[in-house]
DNA sequence: CGCGGCACTTCACTTGGTAAAGTGGTTCCG
DNA sequence: CGGAACCACTTTACCAAGTGAAGTGCCGCG
């Protein structure tokens, strides 16, 4: 690719700027959750895309799936240490939002989670 | 696209996502420079996605271009403070990067390849 | 037994970035 | 004075990543 695979800045941009990322990551924050509960909430995300992005998030230690085996088997995933460690950079773009884009401040998404 | 338009991390996603974004930002963060002086910071960008992303941003208010007229003509670009804005998301990476990631925590750019 | 949900995958298409070359202006050098 | 080189891009052709729509295999439900 080009960037240098030393400089942090670099790598943790080729994590988080791949699209859908930060708001599964955003989403997860939210609680535990499965396929076609991140597929609702993530409006407009191909299953495809959401399936990559998981895989890609598993790899890199941001996400941890889970196999319950129920019946039927459902998939939860959740965030990892790692992955809580993204939520910062989250919060600053809210607030560069919020600043300086014509953003409803408040139209975070749905739900204030307690 | 899908992505809320009101989401002010949505929004902020939208921009400094595209590829090679946060990188012109934390150079121009160096001090004001020119094209090619960009280009030869940015390993391995492409002057045409230099060219589109300056542009962009320069849309955006995040970076000013100024035509000096000087013979040759040069043209220099600068953060504006919006895009000053940004520079705690590129801070969160590189911590993010550091703490994480397997990078070199001082390789900041060009490598020590001794 | 057919319908619907879940967790995906496959396919054809579009969009965004890339590499390589070209453009039109300038100054530098012999 | 001619040619090489620099600057700030643009143009062209190509490729990879994301999209929308559909399909798959598995299950449980009425």
């Amino acid at each position: 690719m080009a960037v240098d695979p030393e400089c942090p800045v670099c790598r943790t941009a080729e994590i988080v700027c791949a699209k859908w990322t930060l708001l599964v990551v955003r989403e997860l924050d939210e609680g535990r959750s499965r396929f076609c509960e991140l597929e609702r909430s993530l409006t407009g995300i191909s299953p495809r895309t959401l399936s990559l992005r998981l895989r890609e998030l598993e790899q890199e230690g941001i996400v941890e799936r889970q196999q319950l085996d129920e019946l039927p088997p459902r998939t939860e995933y959740a965030l990892t240490d790692k992955g809580r460690a993204l939520l910062p950079m989250i919060e600053d773009m809210r607030c560069f939002g919020e600043r300086w884009l014509d953003c409803e401040a408040d139209a975070v998404f749905s739900s204030p989670s307690a």
